[in-house]
DNA sequence: CTCCTATGATTGATCGGCCT
DNA sequence: GAGGCCGATCAATCATAGGA
C-alpha cells in the first residue's frame, strides 16, 4: 500500500509512521454555561468547569432521589435556590441519570460474570 | 482557598494499575487503529474479557488514552512505533479487507 | 523517604442523533 | 423548530501508584 505521509524515512519499514488524523484535532468548544452577569468582569468568559459546592450536590442528590426527572417548574426553583442556570441543573440530572445507569450495570455484571466463571 | 475541595477521602477512588498483559492488549488495539481509536461496544466488551476488568474501565483507558496521546503526540512516538511494528500484519488485513469490500460494491 | 511523572477515575459540559 | 434526553466523548482535575 502506498499513503503519501512526510515523513524521510530513508530505507525503513516504518510502519506506524505517525499521522495526525482527525480525531486529534477534535476541539471542544468553551463551556458556555457561565454566569457572566455578575460585576464587570465580561469578557472573562467563563471558559470552565463549575465547581460545584458540596452543597449544591447535596441539594440536587436529594431531589434526584425524589425524581430522576425534573418538571419546568422544579428546575427553575431548584435552579434559583442553588444559583445555578437551569442548563447546569438539567445537565447534571441528565449526568446523574447516566451515572445511575452505569452503576446498575456494573452492579449486574458481576453476578452474571460470578456465574458464568463458575 | 482551602476550597472545598473536600472529596472526603473518595473510597472510591482507590485506584490499581492495570495488570502489564492488560495494558498490552489495550494498546496494541490503540495502535493499530490509530486512525479511529473508538472501539464498538461490542469490542469494548472483548478486550474487557481479555484484559480482565469492566467495559468502564475499557472507556476510561481509551479516553484518558486519546486525550494524553494527542495532548503530546511526541512523547509516545517511541510507543507507537513499537505497536505499530507488532501489529502491521493485522493492519494490513484491515485494510485489504477494505479495500476488497469497497471494489466488490461498486454500483 | 522525597519528588516527580504515569495513570485510573470522576465529572461538568459538549456533540450528534433521535424523539416529541 | 425549539427543547429534552441519551450515549459517547471531551477535558480538566483529583488522588494514588510507581520509579529515580
Amino acid at each position: 500500500l502506498n499513503e503519501d505521509q512526510e515523513p524521510a524515512c530513508p530505507s525503513e519499514p516504518c510502519p506506524g509512521a505517525a499521522q495526525t488524523f482527525d480525531w486529534m484535532r477534535v476541539k471542544r468548544n468553551p463551556p458556555k454555561t457561565a454566569k457572566v452577569s455578575e460585576y464587570g468582569l465580561l469578557g472573562q468568559t467563563n471558559a470552565i468547569r463549575t465547581n460545584f459546592s458540596t452543597k449544591q450536590l447535596t441539594e440536587l442528590e436529594k431531589e434526584f432521589h425524589f425524581n430522576k426527572y425534573l418538571t419546568r417548574a422544579r428546575r427553575v426553583e431548584i435552579a434559583a435556590t442553588l444559583e445555578l442556570n437551569e442548563t447546569q441543573v438539567k445537565i447534571w440530572f441528565q449526568n446523574r441519570r447516566m451515572k445511575q445507569k452505569k452503576r446498575e450495570k456494573e452492579g449486574l455484571a458481576p453476578a452474571a460474570a460470578s456465574r458464568a466463571a463458575k | 482557598v482551602m476550597i472545598l475541595r473536600s472529596r472526603f477521602l473518595d473510597a472510591r477512588r482507590k485506584r490499581r494499575n492495570f495488570s502489564k498483559q492488560a495494558t498490552e492488549i489495550l494498546n496494541e488495539y490503540f495502535y493499530s487503529h490509530l486512525s479511529n481509536p473508538y472501539p464498538s461496544e461490542e469490542a469494548k466488551e472483548e478486550l474487557a474479557k481479555k484484559c480482565s476488568i469492566t467495559v468502564s474501565q475499557v472507556s476510561n483507558w481509551f479516553g484518558n488514552k486519546r486525550i494524553r496521546y494527542k495532548k503530546n503526540i511526541g512523547k509516545f512516538q517511541e510507543e507507537a512505533n513499537l505497536y505499530a511494528a507488532k501489529t502491521a500484519v493485522t493492519a494490513a488485513h484491515a485494510v485489504a479487507a477494505a479495500v476488497q469490500n469497497n471494489q466488490t460494491n461498486s454500483p
